[in-house]
DNA sequence: GCGCGTTATGACAGCGCTGTCAGAGTTAAA
DNA sequence: TTTAACTCTGACAGCGCTGTCATAACGCGC
């Protein structure tokens, strides 16, 4: 194992200062063409790599974003470390991850030790741990972060959105137009009393739902345990859809682990999804196209969502002031769904 | 947002060197009862946060491990990165992802740089990163390494493994007891001439069937394309498994995912899982509990896995031999196997 | 020829911490 | 009593890099 190859070995091989070659690995002006090729044959001579640990200690930098979660085993979060981990390598960042399973006062202790060490350039948090709680730690310690999805309050910070309204009522035109006049709807439960995005997206659908033809009686609510887990949330729901007489020739899952879960036990109560019932997810997941059937569902454009997060984050606003960014939600078909039988 | 507090200031405070408070920070020995309590004092008085790129730069650590992998999205990588970001927690390191999805010479080049540059005090292989370019790698550059379930010669490094043959017997014998006597078993496609463990455990399998009493004939072979994706792989053994004649009671898909996308395909075609055709996985991966039916599979214990390649990374051998660290496989019945029907 | 702005370069301090070493005090063994 | 070993403490250099600043060289207009 050779030696550890430093900047003023480059400098020495390249003939010019440290600071020089410091300038043409950072991509700064004021270098001129003949030194910056020297210095970049130094740099492959030696197989040189700068040292991030001097790095950030001289530039007070960490090339480090942080992606905060409360579930890492959530489909979604993987969606978003995947592409944010290939983001950050491409820019020369690191991802680190910070696991928050309760969100408890313990954790915020942890987060904040942790924060404080590591000086996250930015970091990104994800829809279930953007709490209160979380965003005064964040800003205690003076943390630049992006909030993804965030239910309430968006403008209040950095923010990447998708159109749940608009996947909602995608939804519930795709279930009307196959026939389907019986509806399950799901409702947070316990219940949400703030008029967060997704109670206000449901609103909007049920008024759709109504709209195109349906009748009120028949757009009925289900429990979303929200703080349970999705398989769980997915029987109880499922176990709720069931026992409705009549029952509802369709359902909106809101996301696809509770969905798939929900298939699930329909198929093991003798339910045939979807000659006798329509599954709608919200996300897909790679968990839609496992299930069988593959589920029908909106999806969320998680690669574009983690891109446009990193893009805030490694570009800081020269104003200051919040920005949005809102992606469109599109359906798509699989075979969850299907017409509504004729004698019904 | 306060300026941030050093290690002097807390000497200071505490009216001890700055050493001393390094020493406590650190653990070492040799600081008397009442300096200990003074710097402790000091440091929750004033919020004193060790910075880590100082401390890697003057220790020369990185307190860092990392985790190479192929395929961020495969299930396995989850359950080990989940587990790894914990254990790095709980001992006050950071687990940062290295992904190679194509194992090619840019990608080697990339892992080159970014070991150099983070200095890993450890990595941990998985099995699909275990490859002779990427060791090749990790030796050059001198990192430590742990390799787990390796497909080759586990002595050769460190490693941590689980006991497949084992695992292999137990499905055998669930199946036989079941009523199999056609089964079908993967064979790994394109062909690998080595030994490997996958394939020495496959023939102790089969062994094993034939052992019990299963007719040499009934023992069938289905590609399991182990270059593709795990959901090709799955369909690519469901069309051979199901255009067979006689078509085999039983299957075993050797993955998790494969399974489920076998079992999938297998309901699309209107046939029955288990009645008409028993499936066994391989993992006990989250998908293992999502798909209907749920999958008959071999648990690996991920999360000890985990814990002792951790372990070997932070505590290395004093000699410098390579230890292997080997565990238990357990057969977790579920309901994608079922008895033989009488009227078979 | 002078002053001014722009470009190019390196000297040097210092980021916040730990390794090394020297030295002082204290106890045990010879 | 002397020697040796162990315990405790701080001074200080320096990890590898970048920010700051001084300096020099080069136009350009007058």
């Amino acid at each position: 194992m050779k030696p550890t190859v430093t900047i003023s070995d480059v400098a020495r091989q390249a003939g010019v200062s440290e600071k020089t070659v410091s300038r043409v690995v950072n991509g700064e002006s004021y270098v001129s063409e003949a030194k910056q090729v020297a210095v970049r044959a130094a740099i492959s001579a030696l197989g040189y790599r700068p040292n991030v640990a001097a790095r950030s200690l001289a530039a007070s930098r960490s090339f480090t974003l942080g992606l905060i979660a409360n579930r890492m085993d959530a489909y979604n979060f993987r969606a978003l470390h995947t592409s944010g981990v290939r983001l950050c390598s491409e820019r020369g960042l690191h991802l680190i991850v910070e696991e928050l399973p309760t969100l408890g006062p313990a954790e915020m202790q942890r987060l904040e030790k942790s924060l404080r060490q590591v000086r996250y350039e930015g970091v990104i948090v994800t829809q279930v741990a953007d709490t209160q709680r979380v965003l005064d730690v964040l800003e205690r310690t003076g943390t630049r972060y992006v909030r993804m999805s965030p239910l309430l309050d968006p403008e209040r910070s950095d923010s990447v959105s998708v159109e749940v309204a608009e996947g909602y009522n995608l939804v519930a035109e795709h279930l009307y137009a196959l026939g389907h006049r019986r509806i399950a709807l799901p409702v947070l439960t316990p219940r949400v009393r703030q008029r967060n995005i997704i109670n206000e997206a449901l609103r909007q659908m049920r008024t759709r739902l109504l709209d195109l033809g349906c009748a009120e009686r028949d757009i009925v609510e289900v429990p979303l345990l929200w703080k349970a887990s999705n398989m769980e949330a997915g029987l109880t729901m499922a176990r709720a859809v069931l026992e409705m007489r009549p029952r509802p020739t369709a359902v909106f899952a809101m996301q696809d682990e509770v969905a798939a879960s929900l298939v699930n036990y329909a198929w093991s109560e003798g339910v045939n999804v979807p000659r006798d019932l329509s599954v709608v997810g919200f996300e897909d997941d790679d968990i839609a196209r496992v299930v069988w059937p593959p589920l029908t569902t909106v999806r969320q454009p998680f690669d574009e969502m983690t891109a446009a997060a990193v893009e805030l984050l490694v570009n800081p606003a020269a104003d200051g002031a919040p920005r949005s960014v809102t992606l469109p939600s599109t359906l798509v078909v699989r075979q969850s769904t299907g017409e509504v039988p004729d004698a019904a």
